[in-house]
DNA sequence: TATATTTGTTCAAACGATTGACCAAAATTA
DNA sequence: TAATTTTGGTCAATCGTTTGAACAAATATA
């Protein structure tokens, strides 16, 4: 019983006895039409339970009004909730969403990359995997004229629009925060330098140091995968130096959390012996006790900034504006870990 | 520079002084085809930087390989999990997934199914969203000759493959777990009773009380959304009765982290006074202090289950085979929140 | 050698919607 | 009334790919 085919606009011309294209301009509000044809085709319509065929309508205008997301994972609320917003504004202006996940690995990125072009995607809105270094696949959404907008974590090797928070006025605001409740040695578990965000998290970090005349100690800068576990690995290493840190920045909340974990093992005070401070405001940073500082990047404007962006190069395809640049000015989310006063 | 319009087999045809349908059965790998000319066609393709266009060949076999999926919220880890071995498993046989979430909301959920339907996917693979009561959009895609696959909340009334864990049983590990240890009355912040899997869990619960002799308290069965915030106030709640409880037991993991919270806060002794068990095994169950006994609902296998349920169905397309149901056996994760022996 | 089969390809019609060119009838203007 | 404009459509091509039918050439079979 299921395969009752599909009404189509032939179906509805039929029925009225005139022919497809009418019932189409009808559809589509076409000026030509009278008002009389209309609405007798929307009544047929609606009573064969017409569904218009989205793939043959994009494929005669040239244009899916789908828009592929390539997100390294989900089960970061940073960047569930981008998408979340994203999705919202793009439904509105009648975009669907695909939604990939690279889960941080190149060789599944540029294979999402690949299925999305295929799928004939009116543009892709992406942040890049941990593990990517070479961009070629992007580059490649660019030549191929498909309109491409990166948030977060991007590249400047790649020519695209992008949306983000300051990472350098992030681990600015941080540092200075650490300095402020007195801690002297400041540590950071780093993400991976090759990453624009995160070099950017270092050279802030270094710059705030710098600025207040403390030294650059290369032993309490690790880079990190920004997992769980390695921030505890990375956290046991702290603690072995010879002379520890006071405090810690880690460029990611699961670190963070993982070295607040051995903090606790070791019976270590946080913050007073050690503060701790994340950066993504995870959820359970508010519930962990001590709760954890950490930075706001915005994901519900930044969510709805790299959908108008797209938007936006659909509307004026022709005119080569130049590319977009959008930096939000983070906040810090001062919590019990680093409230030394 | 953007606008250099795509090569089509048309283009390749012409290079290669053939027919376009050559190249199609070339590409395609149709038995008639000399393997001369389908290596000559492989290799124009190749120069041409030929990419097949998606839209037309859906168009015209009738299959977009186009796989909607619907899931009440992505920050939840369990609905993560499942939609990315979902994927793993769906892009393996072609198909290519489009991911929208609900957000609990009734409206967004029926507003995502036309959309879905509207983009001609080959099928739905969904998850109810907390408000949903009314099925006709489910029964429409059915109707419509989609297939649909349910996972983890669904109802009777949807006539569909369903895979998910068997609740009931869930609850009933959960209280046998805590009589075990020694708790005499234990509480219930149940979800939505008219969500199936929420009823299972109560009916559980009830059972498994029954089964002990224990009293059924009404007072200590509170429905709930099972958010943070509500999982806070239902605990309030409990702390208000006259004879409190000696255990809780929260339908989501959210709502037990919101009872930790509220106990700790009144400084009262978990698990020695009161226990806690929480449900979804969320990330943060485990990171809390103390820990969150919690079970554990087997994501990745109802992922990629739900996966091959989808694809076996259009595989056998004609053939009018029963629905599928696949309940899986829950896992009880214990940990320090329940633990007292 | 005549006939049958296989091989490799072309032909043409789809899939369903869109769109500019075109045209007859109706309405307006001169 | 004749000429012009407007209205409400029809016609036909098109988007890019697929696919069964058709067909000529090559090969196998009798």
């Amino acid at each position: 019983m299921s395969k009752q085919k599909k009404t189509t606009i032939k179906d509805i011309a039929n029925v009225l006895n005139i022919t497809p294209s009418a019932v189409s301009k009808a559809l589509n509000n076409h000026p030509r039409i009278s008002q009389k044809t209309r609405d007798a085709v929307i009544q047929v319509a609606k009573n064969l339970n017409y569904q218009p065929n989205r793939l043959a309508s994009a494929l005669r205008k040239g244009k899916s009004n789908l828009v592929g997301v390539i997100i390294p994972r989900t089960n970061s609320i940073f960047f569930s909730n981008v998408v979340q917003h994203m999705e919202e504004v793009l439904n509105l202006s009648g975009y669907n969403v695909i939604m990939t996940q690279s889960n941080e690995s190149y060789t599944k990125e540029c294979t999402n990359i690949e299925a999305l072009l295929d799928t004939q995607v009116d543009g892709i809105i992406a942040s890049l995997a941990n593990e990517t270094t070479n961009f070629e696949s992007y580059n490649k959404i660019i030549n191929n004229g498909v309109p491409l907008i990166m948030f977060d974590r991007s590249d400047y090797e790649i020519d695209a629009d992008y949306i983000g928070i300051d990472d350098v006025r992030s681990s600015q605001l941080i540092v200075n925060h650490l300095i402020t409740q007195g801690c002297k040695r400041i540590a950071h578990i780093a993400g991976y330098s090759h990453t624009r965000i995160y070099k950017n998290r270092i050279k802030g970090y270094i710059d705030s140091l710098e600025q207040h005349q403390m030294e650059i100690n290369e032993e309490l800068i690790l880079e990190s995968n920004l997992s769980l576990n390695d921030g505890r690995e990375k956290m046991q290493q702290l603690l072995q130096l010879e002379e520890r840190p006071d405090a810690v920045y880690a460029a990611g909340d699961y670190a963070a959390l993982g070295a607040l974990q051995i903090l606790k093992e070791h019976n270590i005070k946080v913050p007073e012996e050690i503060a701790v401070v994340g950066f993504s405001n995870e959820p359970f940073t508010a519930l962990t006790s001590p709760s954890i500082t950490t930075i706001n990047q915005h994901s519900e404007q930044i969510g709805k900034l790299a959908a108008k962006a797209f938007i936006q190069r659909m509307d004026e395809q022709n005119s080569d504006s130049n590319v977009t640049n959008i930096i939000l000015e983070p906040e810090l989310i001062i919590r019990e870990s680093s409230k030394r006063i």
